[in-house]
DNA sequence: TTCAACAAGACCAATTTGGTCCTATTCACC
DNA sequence: GGTGAATAGGACCAAATTGGTCTTGTTGAA
């Protein structure tokens, strides 16, 4: 009874690619460090998105993924449903359901009308909404490195800080 | 992202003791044929309900369970967290969330609006409710029994059909 | 033409789920 | 009161899902 992980990282992702000009390509690895998630996760989770057509992938040197739409046209449902199928709170409720006793059941009555209410607030808000209320990973480590007596967990995470466009020495 | 087939059947042998008259000792096996469940792990499944305080178990011969409250004291909210645990439709959710961004993560809010929806449905939804409009499963295999041609899936729980009072020869 | 950057996806370990089956306890009956 | 059948209790196990990593193949740039 949990969103997965991948629906999670998925909208970090998004995310992190909303902040950018639009219809700018970025590659994974920024992606994943801006919001301290592992990078060749994100990688396979981006797949989905680009299969589902939320975003757009483009291979080789200098490559990367961009979005397909506006962030307020991606809205939460449609990344999680990309990344999980589509949402169902029980088996019953699935499309290919094999439930024996759906006639008179009153489980699945009760279990849809949850799943309505989900399925509406994840519908209406959009990647944009979210954005405006999010502050990346990455600063919060910036704000927090110095008071924060060397947290083991988030420790490994601070250092690869690299950017794609500028290189530097050697 | 799924109810378990715990929290369900969880449920559904509760509707079936609250068919019961009030406060009457039922075994495990007769719940289990009469909404057609694998009676061991239903057995399984009551003994989380007994740690709860929701059914109250009775050993040896004779034995069985019997509900502790009445079945309009009892909501679906609590038979799901009696069997799974509490609710966290997210990670950062748990009680004992080790999430390291919280702070401006906008993700948790949205998850937290959703599963708080979810959780006034299940808290506001009684057994009793669900008892009015639920017919077992055992009805509605002997209704369709003539009609259907043998389906290989349901024809094996039809044959056991026994009451723990009365004793035949033999 | 070569090489490095990148996506794609095969692969794998750990956890959770969905059970079965044996054991210990209790009661009913002799 | 002893004995055995009936019952809950719980250890155990197989399969599916989750949460990743690593290799491979493709592409563009130098
Ligand atoms: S039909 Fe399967 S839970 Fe209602
Ligand atoms: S803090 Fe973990 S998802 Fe928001």
């Amino acid at each position: 009874m949990q969103i997965t992980r991948a629906s999670e990282y998925a909208m970090l992702g998004l995310l992190a690619l909303s902040r950018r000009p639009a219809g700018s390509i970025e590659m994974v690895d920024a992606l994943a460090h801006e919001e301290g998630v592992p990078t060749s996760f994100l990688g396979k989770i981006f797949q989905s998105l680009s299969r589902a057509g939320i975003v757009k992938s483009a291979r080789g040197s200098g490559g990367g993924f961009s979005l397909v739409r506006t962030p307020d046209e991606i809205t939460v449902l449609e990344v999680i449903e990309a990344v999980e199928g589509p949402i169902a709170l029980q088996r019953c409720l699935e499309t290919d359901s094999d439930c024996t006793h759906r006639e008179g059941c009153a489980l699945c009555g009760l279990f849809s009308e949850a799943q309505d209410r989900v399925k509406e607030i994840f519908g209406r808000t959009s990647v944009a909404e979210l954005t405006r209320r999010h502050t990346p990973f990455v600063e919060y480590e910036e704000r927090t490195a110095r008071s924060r007596p060397k947290h083991p967990k988030t420790a490994a995470a601070t250092k690869p800080k690299r950017s794609r466009t500028l290189k530097l020495s050697s």
